[in-house]
DNA sequence: TTGTAAGCGTTATCAG
DNA sequence: CTGATAACGCTTACAA
């Protein structure tokens, strides 16, 4: 009865041709039509649950409706929130929403850039795992697709992101007025502009206070990485506090240290950044950024929705938790 | 040069006609063909990176490659993991992953829904958010469109999910191991049948323990839910144990006890529900039961794509975290 | 303001 | 084993 109801039908059944039905399905705002016919249509419309076909109107259109979010795994409670901002703009626009997980795979990655090609993506949020996929990216970019990068810098691409710099820079001021000096930094991978922006606001607090860190270890955004950098750091036990990249590191070096038996934030302070949200929950509670994940995708998705692709810089906020002792 | 290259193109290359082209890459295993043509083919193929275009195949086939995930909340980690599964599947045959947020809502469920129509979408892994749509549901699998229910109960659909009865009944017994008896169950909405499922187990363990909750109450999934009940319960300080339907409202029955001042596990036991990821960095660790939502996730897509959709319970496991004390 | 008709890129049917 | 041909359902010039 329904589902295979096409224009034709509705055509046939308010007495117009099915230009016309197109016609009031987008609504072309140049051409006017006689109200009555525009009834008749929308009569014959819902009287049949008429949607029409995706793949046809793609394949006419030469674009599809389809927002597609590139990112390492969805799984990440970050990505997972910014992917869900770009979701709730799309809904709210018509368009559907597709999941690219690169499973910090460039290969992956790179198939999933071919994909959206083939399926005419009308936009693209694009989070890369490291280093973007250049060709990729422009290959898709000229075939029409609108394209933002989010959470991350690519030259020569529009990219919305926080402010990591001065994100960074507040909060080393805030561990330096806490009265730790001897501090490590766990930077994330050295291919990720969100972890070298990062690195760059710390070491500017730094730099302004006259201290300098006692290391920089790069590694990539895990637990396992927080875990293993800072049971090195513990042994040699030179740091009184250890800044690390992402919250994941942080909470790598939280249990490093309890192994090690090194009290938090008395003996070794510890902060993170990006405020997943379940870390609130943690006790002591994380010393952290916070970066608005879920307004970064939708601020994405709705540059790409409104043809506008600039770049944004969002703010960020410091979270004064409690694994830095303030005048300890 | 690239981007507008069509499978006659391809076809021109290669000295044969579009038909032929489209049955070497639609491997018609029926249909052998000459080596050498085929070879051509591969060759013409790659020199012009052809893709074919996703919207025209649909449209001649009827029938798109998209698997949809229906869900609550991506942000959750929970079905973000779910997510993760299904997508890592999916990716593995070929296919694209929608992600459908219904945002706890039935009217965008709904919606959602209609659009999977639309999509002509391969195969759909719903979510229910609470009673589900059966409307659509059975339009949607009239339509063609493979459908399975995932970690939810719905009567008349294929269905993959844990086993939350035996789990949860695990559970109960092990709480009761542990010494508590005036236990109260903090369940989820009634409406979820995971939350009911739950609830049955819990109460099979305490009756074959000739035990009887203190009291049952019920609420959304949510911490936030978590803690007003709890808070509520705490006032009353009838009860030595807070069992609840997930992790979510655990979390929030910890938040309370501290709020009130009363320890855990020695005041108070709490236990949750799922094993969220995270939930291991807690301290105390939560008492809990592991479901395995990525593999709900694999299965459920596996099925889809395999076309053999049947009811699979996953096994659950209890993890004896620290919010119970044994034999305190 | 509305209708006619062509064609988007693929695949399936049917001959050869 | 391969090629011509006709759709799939929709939109958009172009006519009327």
């Amino acid at each position: 009865m329904d589902g295979k109801v096409t224009i034709r039908e509705v055509a046939a059944l308010a007495g117009v041709s099915p230009s016309t039905v197109s016609r009031v399905l987008n609504g072309n705002h140049r051409q006017h039509m006689t109200p009555t016919t525009r009834d008749r249509v929308y009569a014959a419309i819902d009287a049949l649950r008429y949607t029409p076909l995706s793949s046809a109107r793609s394949l006419r259109r030469q674009r599809s409706h389809v927002l597609a979010v590139v990112l390492p795994d969805i799984s990440n409670p970050f990505f997972s929130l910014l992917a869900r901002g770009v979701e709730s703009v799309a809904f709210g626009q018509g368009c559907s929403t597709m999941i690219c997980n690169s499973d910090h795979s460039l290969d992956k990655e790179r198939h999933y850039l071919e994909i959206l090609l083939a399926e005419q993506a009308l936009g693209v949020v694009y989070i890369p795992t490291s280093t973007p996929d250049e060709p990729g990216l422009s290959r898709l970019a000229r075939s029409g697709a609108r394209l933002v990068v989010a959470d991350r810098f690519v030259p020569g691409f529009p990219s919305v992101r926080a402010d990591n710099v001065g994100g960074s820079r507040a909060l080393a001021e805030y561990v330096l007025s806490c009265g730790y000096r001897r501090i490590a930094y766990l930077a994330g991978p050295e291919t990720v502009s969100t972890a070298r922006e990062r690195l760059q606001g710390f070491r500017e607090a730094l730099d302004a206070a006259g201290a300098c860190p006692v290391t920089v270890k790069h590694g990539p955004f895990t637990c396992e990485a927080g875990y293993e950098l800072s049971i090195e750091l513990a042994r040699s036990a030179r740091v009184d506090a250890i800044v690390t990249a992402n919250d994941m590191m942080a909470l790598g070096a939280l249990r490093a240290l309890e192994d090690a038996n090194i009290p938090v934030p008395n003996g070794v302070g510890v902060a993170g950044f990006d405020h997943t949200p379940w870390t609130t929950y943690l006790r002591p509670q994380l010393t952290t950024v916070e970066v608005p994940a879920l307004q970064i995708g939708e601020v994405a998705a709705g540059q790409l929705l409104s043809e506008a692709t600039e770049d944004a810089c969002l703010p960020t906020r410091l979270i004064e938790g409690e694994t830095c002792l303030r005048c300890r």
